[in-house]
Order: structure tokens, then C-alpha cells, then sequence
DNA sequence: TAGGCCATCTGGTCCT
DNA sequence: AGGACCAGATGGCCTA
């Protein structure tokens, strides 16, 4: 499966503590063939555009080209470890979340894992078909004549934050297993 | 082989 | 100031 390539990524170490030792003549971007381009890295083997798309020139159209001359090039290279080893931890733990998101929907057995926009998509039909459920349990509950109103969603989301206030993490797995039993027994 | 999906790196921006 | 968040870029793996 994807493990393979996940093996293979996880050895991917563009930045290493002997990268820290360059002296910084050496590890200046572009002293080679990229000399007189944009300022680059390079990394796993290819060089990449330190600024590249559009979107880089957000901050205002002139950008460094260069390091920020009031920290060390060594002292750069760290922050950077330590960045990615953040940005590594947070992917991680949005992954996890869709891990759990995967469990919590029902859906028919595939022998792959659902994708990312396959969860995201499936999470919302699940949450409107749970909400028209629940509307309709408590339109059957009224008196005859009346029908459910917005009045009915607001209750329901008061009674979700509610959980969310008193059960923290687990309470939406929690909330959808009670609306599950309580829509089987009536 | 092309396309989909993903992990990772990276710099800009926002927030505390 | 530093961390979180975001989006673009890149390259690897897998499948049709």
C-alpha cells in the first residue's frame, strides 16, 4: 500500500545537522549553475525557488532575496528544523483527525482507506442526513398541525454545544451514537 | 504513462 | 517575537 512511500518519505531529510556546519558561503542558494537565479535550496536532490508564485509576493511585491541579515545563517537553518518539525506534528495531528472522522461516518468497506475529499464529503452528507433525521423525529412529536421550524435546528445545536461543553473530545462520537439509538427506538 | 493522492518543505501572514 | 496557520511547490507511490 502507501506504506512503502511513507517509509520513503519519512527518510527524506533535506536539512540535516550537517547542514548546520556549512559554512555559509556554502549553503548560500544558488552558488553554482543557479547562480544569477532566484534564490534557492537545495533540497532532496532538486533546487527549489525560495520565492516562486504569486503567492510568495504577498507580503509586497519587493521580498528578500536573501537571508534576514540580523540572524546567523546556522541560526536560521535551525529555526527552520524546528519549524518543519512543527508544521510535521500539526499535518500529523489533522490526519489523525480525519483517522477518527473516517470511523465516526459510516460508509461501505473499500479495500483503500477513503481519501481526504472523499471524508470531508461523506462527513457532510452523514451530518445532513443525521440533522433531517433528528428534525424529523422532533416534527413527529409535535402537536399535529404544527411543523418543525428553525426552532428545531437551534435546539439541536444547543444541545450539541451543549455536549461539546460537557464531554469535550469524545462528545461527538458520543452525540451521534445516543441520536443513532434514540432514532432506532422510535 | 498520466493522473490522483499524499507527505513534506517553505515563506508569507495572522494571532497571541 | 514566536508559534500557528495557510497555500504553493515538489517528488514519490499507486492505480487504471
Amino acid at each position: 500500500m502507501k506504506s512503502k512511500g511513507k517509509a520513503a518519505k519519512s527518510s527524506r531529510k533535506p536539512w540535516t545537522e550537517q547542514d548546520l556546519d556549512l559554512e555559509p558561503e556554502n549553503s548560500e542558494p544558488g552558488t553554482s549553475e543557479q547562480e544569477g537565479s532566484e534564490a534557492s535550496v537545495h533540497i532532496g536532490g532538486s533546487w527549489r525557488g525560495v520565492l516562486r508564485g504569486g503567492a510568495r509576493e504577498r507580503g509586497g511585491g519587493t521580498t528578500h532575496r536573501h537571508r534576514r541579515s540580523h540572524n546567523s545563517n546556522k541560526e536560521c537553518n535551525v529555526r527552520r528544523l524546528e519549524s518543519n518539525e512543527r508544521e510535521r506534528q500539526r499535518m500529523h495531528k489533522l490526519n489523525n483527525a480525519f483517522q477518527a472522522l473516517r470511523e465516526a461516518i459510516p460508509h461501505v468497506k473499500m479495500d483503500r482507506k477513503l481519501s481526504k475529499i472523499e471524508t470531508l464529503t461523506l462527513a457532510e452528507n452523514y451530518i445532513k442526513s443525521l440533522t433531517s433525521i433528528i428534525l424529523g423525529i422532533s416534527s413527529s412529536r409535535l402537536p399535529p398541525g404544527e411543523t418543525p421550524t428553525e426552532a428545531s435546528a437551534a435546539s439541536l445545536l444547543q444541545c450539541y454545544q451543549q455536549h461539546l461543553e460537557e464531554d469535550g473530545d469524545e462528545s461527538l462520537s458520543q452525540f451521534l451514537t445516543q441520536i443513532h439509538s434514540f432514532s432506532q427506538e422510535s
